[in-house]
DNA sequence: TCCATATTTAACCATATGGTTAAATATGGA
DNA sequence: TCCATATTTAACCATATGGTTAAATATGGA
């Protein structure tokens, strides 16, 4: 159920995917209106959201016709930390950034 | 110059140089102690160290017959900066995190 | 000078990736 | 019932990726 970290950046290492991502961001959409800013075909769209689907970074659930994507932020969690634990930060600063993050689920759980 | 988050991601979409960067957290290493501990041909090695460093992730420098490879933590920048701005965190923790960020630098570049 | 060591380059190969078009599927609505 | 809309599946294609082995290159040291 997990994915994996491959999974994860490379489902990031495409532009197209990281442009899907942030219109997320906006809004949950429809597979037909996420793919119309892209001059790509639909196909090549809808195989883009089941990369993403299987990164974990989006959800999709299908209501009558329509197969709405959902954005999930918390896909992203296990590469943050991988990333945190690089060096780009001391041992400190982990625990600081980690302490944030923690506040932040808490209150988004709150909701 | 600056790696594009394509290069990035893909750079870290694979196991094999994520743990090479995690081995250069210890120390710089030659590219022969680098390929040790991996069962994999010395020119593989040597393509994902061409990789880490079209991204940014590390630089190599040659003295001899060695070509040290050294830990670029910053190359990781860009990449953390998109991540921070995919929703995992409001825009009240970004600039927490950002100032972090930017203390750790300053205490970096003291040294 | 000549061999050993460190590394890269070249040529190759199988599979993955990102795209296409055409056809199939399923639901909504007149 | 029948057409339109929304989306996926299938078959295909060119290029990228991650590996291999063999050969080339360059430096160190006896």
């Amino acid at each position: 159920m997990h994915a994996t970290l491959d999974e994860l950046f490379s489902a990031l290492s495409d532009n197209t995917r990281r442009k899907i991502l942030i219109m997320l961001l906006e809004d949950d959409m429809a597979v037909t209106d996420v793919a119309d800013p892209f001059d790509m075909s639909l196909p090549a769209i809808s195989k883009h959201l089941n990369i993403l689907s299987n990164a974990g970074l989006i959800t999709q659930e299908k209501r009558g016709r329509v197969n709405w994507c959902k954005l999930e932020p918390d896909g992203l969690r296990d590469a943050s930390v991988w990333m945190l634990g690089f060096g780009q930060f001391d041992i400190l600063d982990i625990e600081s950034l980690e302490q944030l993050i923690e506040t932040h689920i808490d209150l988004t759980k709150a909701n």
